[in-house]
DNA sequence: GCGTAAACGAGACGGTACGTCGCGTCTTAGG
DNA sequence: CCTAAGACGCGACGTACCGTCTCGTTTACGC
C-alpha cells in the first residue's frame, strides 16, 4: 500500500518529455539554497525540498552536485565583462571592478567559489572550471589585444599571460575573501602595463 | 560486554599528557589518506582508521577537518621558495617553477587544494588561507624588492601587487589542474617586468 | 523533446478497444518475472519492461499488484486435483501428491506463495485467498464425501474440517519450503481416516 | 559544517557496548508500528522514527526487516500453549483455542503473519519460519503423545503428522483471516481423534 | 607510593545526506 | 479510446560519515 500524499504536488509530469518548469524550479532552488545556506548546506536533498522536486528527478537530469552547480553558474554568467573605453589601462581596471562586483554583488560569487571547491574533489568539475577560466582569459586577452593596433601595446606583448594574471588575481581575491578596491584595480592595470604605456 | 580487541592496539595512553606518537600518527595518516584517496575520501573516520586512533582523539586535538588539514599543510611548507640569483627576472621565474614543483611533486599540492576547497565553506579555513596567501605574497614582494637597490626596478614599483599576481597565477594553475611550464614561468617574469627591465 | 525510440515498439494500440495481445503479454511477463526473480523482484515496473507495456496500461486493467497476481494464478489453476480411485484413502493421498506436484513443478507454487504474502498486507488479496482456499476445501470435501455412500466413512463424518486440514497441511508445507513425500501423503490419509477406515 | 541537532537526543551511546535501552526501544517501536500500520507500513524508517533511533543502528544489529520481525515475534512467544487436562481431546481443542487467541488477541498474530509474508521472498525468513513451525509441531506432538500411556491413543498413532495438521489448520485460518470458533476447535479434535477415542 | 586525573582505543549512538529503486499518476503522441 | 513511453513527486532503501558519548585501560604526576 503506497503512501498517498496529503497535499497535491505543485507540479506534475507533462507527459513523456522534460518539464521546463521543473528545470527552472530546480535551478532557482539550487541558487537560493547555495546563497542562503552556503556550500556546506548545499545538498541535493535541500535543493529537492526547496524545489518541491524529487531527488531522482535531479539526479536524472544533472547527475551530480557539480553538474548542477555549473548549470546554475552558467545561467548567471554576465554577458559583458569587457568595457571598451578606448584605453587598455581603463579597460583592464574596469574589467577587474566589473568582475569583482559581479561576484560580490550577486549569487555568482558563492556559486563560483563552490565550483572551485567542488573541482578540488571532482575531475569533471575541474575540467569545467579549467574550461571556464580559459574562456575568461581569452575574453580578457581579446580586450587587451585591442590596444595593439591602437599602439598602446607593442605587437610582441603576451596578451594571453597578461589576461591570465588578471583573472588569477580576481580569483585569488574571491577565494580568500578579500575584496579588490577600485584603487587596487587601477594599480593593477598600471603595474601590468607599466612596460608599455604610461600611467593615466 | 566490553570489546576485547583481538590484536593489541599499537599505541596506548602514556598518562595524563598528550602522546606525540599519536599526533604524528594522525598527521601522517591524514597526509596519506589525502594523497591516496583525494579530498572526497578524506574523512575523519578514514584518518582515524589509518592512524589506528580514536575519532574523539582527533576531535579533541584538532577540532575540525580544516584544522587538521592546515596542520598537515604547515608540516609540509617548504622553507625556501625564493631563489637569489641576483636577477629579479630569474628569481621570479625560478620561484614560479619552485612553487609549482613543490605543489605537484609532493603531497603539498593536494593538501593545499583541499584547504582552498574547505575555505569556501568554512570561515576559519578561509582566514587561514588568506593569511597564508598574504604571507606568500609578502615573501615574493621581498624577493622582488631586492631588485630596487640593484636598479632593476624603479623605487615606485608596486612590489606587493606584482607579488600577488605571481602567487595568484600559480594558485589558478594549481586549482584548475593545468601545470606551468618553465617557459611559461620565464614569459610570466618577462611580461610582468617588461615595464622596468629588459628581457634576459 | 519527445523521445524517438530507436526500435519500433512491438505492439501498438488497435484502436478504441482492449488489445488482447497486451493482456497476454502482461500476464506472460508477470509469470516469468515472478518465476525468475521471485516475489521481491516482482514489481510493476519489471512486468511492464518485460511485457514492453506501459505502466498505466497495467494499472488500468489490473489496478494493483495483487489483482495481477491473482489473475496469473487463475490462469494456471489446474482443472483436476481430485482423483477418483474408488478409495477415499487413495484419493486423499493422491490429491496431496497432485497438489504439491502442481505447486512445486510449475510456476503455480511461487505465484500462490506470493498471493499469500500479498494477502498479509492487502485486504483484497486476503479475501481472494480466503475464497480460493474455501473453494479448494469444498473441492476436497466433495471428494471425501464420495466415501460416505460407499461406506468408507460414516454419515456423521465432518468432511469439511477434514478437507480443511488437508489443504492446510499442503499450504503449510508450501509456505515453509518443506516438500511432502508420497509416503507422508499416504500417512496423512491414514492418520486422518484412522477413525473410520482401515489402512490400505 | 555538520548539522547540530536542535533538541538533545533522548538516548545516547553508553560507550563501546550495545545499549540495551536502544534494543528495547527498537523492538517496542517495531511491534507498535507493525500493529498500528500493518505490514506495508512496517519500514525501517518508520521503526527508526518511532524508536528515536538511527537507521544505521537498526541495520547494525538486525540487518534486515526479517531479522527484526523474528526477534519481535520471539519476544512475544507464549510459554505455555499446551494445556494438560488429562484428556487428549480437550488438550487439542484447548490448544487450538489458546493459539488462535494468542494470535488474535495480541500483536503476535500480525507479527507472525508478517513473518510468513516475508518468508515468501526471503530465504532466511523462510528457514526461521520452518524452524518455528517444526518447533510448534513437536510441542503439539508431545502433548498428543501424553495420551498414549493413558490409553487414549494406540502406540502406533503418528503424533507428528497429527500435530502438523493442527498447526497447519491454525496457520491457514490466521493467514486467510478466518477465525476459529471454540466449537470448530472441538470438532477438529473430534475429527482428528475419531479413530482412536470417542467424542466427549 | 598511591590515588587521581588525563589521554587513549574502541565503538555505539542519533542523525543527515547519499544515490537508487519502485510506486502510482499524469501527459503526450500515435494508431 | 487504446497503446507505449516516460517524466514526475514521493518515500523507502541500505550505506557512509558526522560529531558526541561512555567505557575500560594505561600511565604520569601530586599529595
Amino acid at each position: 500500500m503506497p503512501t498517498r500524499p496529503v497535499t497535491q504536488p505543485s507540479r506534475r509530469s507533462i507527459g513523456a518529455q522534460r518539464n521546463p518548469e521543473t528545470r527552472d524550479a530546480v535551478l532557482d532552488a539550487a541558487e537560493q539554497v547555495l546563497t542562503e545556506r552556503g556550500l556546506s548546506g548545499f545538498t541535493i536533498e535541500a535543493v529537492a525540498r526547496a524545489a518541491r522536486a524529487g531527488k531522482p528527478t535531479i539526479y536524472k537530469w544533472w547527475g551530480s552536485k557539480a553538474a548542477l552547480l555549473l548549470e546554475v553558474y552558467d545561467r548567471n554568467k554576465i554577458a559583458e565583462f569587457h568595457p571598451n573605453t578606448g584605453s587598455v589601462r581603463r579597460d583592464v581596471a574596469g574589467l577587474l571592478v566589473n568582475l569583482m562586483d559581479h561576484w560580490e554583488g550577486s549569487s555568482a560569487g558563492p556559486v563560483f567559489r563552490s565550483i572551485v571547491a567542488e573541482a578540488q574533489a571532482n575531475a569533471d568539475a575541474r575540467h569545467a572550471l579549467d574550461a571556464y577560466l580559459q574562456d575568461l582569459s581569452r575574453y580578457i586577452a581579446l580586450m587587451i589585444g585591442r590596444g595593439i593596433p591602437r599602439g598602446e601595446l607593442p605587437p610582441e606583448a603576451d596578451c594571453t599571460l597578461m589576461a591570465e594574471m588578471i583573472s588569477a588575481l580576481a580569483l585569488q581575491r574571491l577565494l580568500s575573501g578579500r575584496s579588490l578596491s577600485v584603487k587596487e584595480a587601477g594599480l593593477t592595470a598600471d603595474t601590468l602595463l607599466a612596460g608599455f604605456t604610461q600611467p593615466a
